[in-house]
DNA sequence: AAGTAATCGAGACGGTACGTCCAGTCTTACA
DNA sequence: TGTAAGACTGGACGTACCGTCTCGATTACTT
């Protein structure tokens, strides 16, 4: 994981040459992916050393991994008190990340190099946890309170969540409007064999709800 | 853009070249996925000049874009009078492929690109529609045949049916367990709020059952 | 030795580029010595991009020994029928190159290649012979025509020749005035022992003759 | 430049470290020549770090030609009483120098620098001088007791004795042998016009050897 | 069957990038 | 203060690839 290279006080220069290159490199992701990241262009645009950096980072993909790494988007876990709230607000968050750029364009890049190279699967398994890890935690919360059926995998709850969400990003390319979101959660919730379906509504609003 | 490489019959040599070419980049992309195709290794491996290649694609990307498209893999619609049974064949065929090695290697590959070049999401899109059909095709066949809820929306009812099955196989890499597959498509049918699907409450649980 | 690279017509490219990048070398030599010669200067001085450089020569050293082959200076076998006449005019025309600006300022560096390098070293001892051949042959010439003692090596006559223009030239640094190499001269003719002594003088002329 | 580096006791760490560093300075360029000194592998063979080095010398060059002075072979002046006698104790001794490794791989590399780095070019003449004072010293003693011709210049007779050695060493290449030590010897003694030499007019072969 | 034009291979060429090594400068922390 | 440790800029090395180009040798269609 290419070693965050304690920041013991020791140089500030190191703290300095690795955020300038760290912020190059992003911002070149953004631009044209992975593949869009040279070496040569980071040190050009950042005015560090290509020497340096390769002091820093053994090769061109510990660059790019780490990099991925700190683009870990921290959510804060909600805490409704019901599972239909807490997802509401998780998945709203999600669409609302997925319609930004910024990431969402560089996550096919980094799933294709998973594909291939484990070092960037390890990276891309780790920032995919800290993605989906409120929403597992909301699932298996609700789990334990009892508001949901014992034999659901929770995974799989957070499966039918995000699927098709991720689906319409990058496979269909259709458009994520409210009206797809707030039908996945209702069907999200279906799947969990949410238990108290009244308190359930409270969370969508919108949400036409099955029947009446 | 690529121009279907019209196989009038110009040149015999022309289609040698072009089959010799096609072969080696399709072969090489699922050695390395869109990134490890080098047009001089393919040259290099069918023995067709690089000269040759460019005269017959504009650049790299044609090529590896030509090459994508002919991997389209032609799923019969099935049509086994009811969406319960089409669905089933259909979604555990998708499976199937998605465990395979293959094409699903390379598809992180040219979403990724799709992401930045229009020429490619326009390449994806047709490839990803023609995977795609037979679901919308089964799907409308059932609203048309009244088994189906009118106001779903048939692209809204296949996102719930294949993301789950996208997300498990890209992006948390869990294992597409038959367990799983059949779960996702009890849900899918839920979704639709198929009619008469007795058997089908057990997925549900609360779910009294589709409409009415 | 890099082959000069056959100048078929094939390609008038290559010979053109070869021309400017030896040319380009050379002049780098001059300047710095064979340790001034960097490949990416040469290019950019030359316009000639540096892989082409590298299509033509395997290495840098492999063109700097190309480039020092080349700088082999032909000089005209003279013959004024006698030794002495001969050896006047081979002496002061190297006298004069020593005292020019050039390959002088070169060879020292290739010397000490050669010291290390095999491949230097054979291209050394060619550009060597090249260089002193035509002493070689006026003294053996004179050898047959028993102008001189025939138990003397012919090499030792030359070496007691050139060697000391050379010693003064990178060893001593003193300058060649003429007093020095018509002493040089007058010396040699004495080692080789010559027969006729009174037919020498019609070579040096400014030569005071050794005693009486 | 260079400065002697005094080893006023100031800091017997500087000693230790000095002493350090041109040992395996020395060591590296017996290994391959000046260009195969870097300060790097000398700070990594010897322990001491490179800023330290840097402190002491101001560029490698100063280094390098620190290291050269010190290869100073020192050569103690004959005293036969005859001119002959000396030279020939000085010319077996620089001969055998010139056959061992050593200085003598070296002496190219310097001899290149010095013809365009000024500093280096005066440390030469400095290493230069001490190898040949003894030379010039024995011959000056000989002109001074009025063994030798007073109209030959010392440094010519030099230069006739030690040209044809350097001559063969590091140009043609040829085998230093005895005979041709001895040859070299006997010519030298010529030029020098050595007294009461009544077989000299002769060039060679009449010379009844050194004299008396 | 010959002639003409399309097609081909071989590979030179200018560029950009890779990852490494070295020169020299500069900073920090320890004696 | 002198030293070790090592970060930093900058430049060169030799390699791989991209996309363009010129050349001469094969084809295949045409007359």
């Amino acid at each position: 994981m290419v070693e965050a290279v304690e920041p013991v006080g020791r140089d500030k220069r190191v703290a300095r040459s690795q955020a300038a290159v760290l912020a190059a490199t992003y911002e070149l992701m953004l631009e044209g992916g992975l593949a869009g990241v040279s070496v040569d262009e980071v040190s050009r645009r950042c005015g560090v050393a290509k020497t340096t950096i390769y002091r820093h980072w053994p090769s061109r993909s510990a660059l790019l991994l780490d990099a991925c790494s700190q683009m870990g988007t921290a959510v804060p876990v909600p805490d409704t008190g019901g599972l239909a709230g807490d997802l509401h607000i998780l998945v709203e968050g999600l669409a609302d990340q997925l319609r930004a750029p910024g990431w969402p364009a560089i996550l096919p890049s980094i799933i294709d190099a998973a594909e291939r190279d484990p070092d960037l699967a390890r990276a891309h398994a780790e920032l995919h946890r800290s993605l989906m890890d409120p929403f597992l935690d909301a699932v298996e919360q609700a789990r334990r309170r009892g508001d949901i059926r014992g034999d659901r995998d929770p995974t799989a709850v957070v499966a039918s969540l995000v699927g098709p969400l991720f689906y319409r990003r990058w496979f269909s390319r259709e458009p994520l409007d409210a009206a797809f979101v707030d039908q996945v959660l209702d069907v999200a919730l279906d799947v969990a064999g949410a238990a108290a379906r009244q308190g359930s509504t409270s969370g969508g609003g919108a949400r036409s709800g099955p029947v009446r």
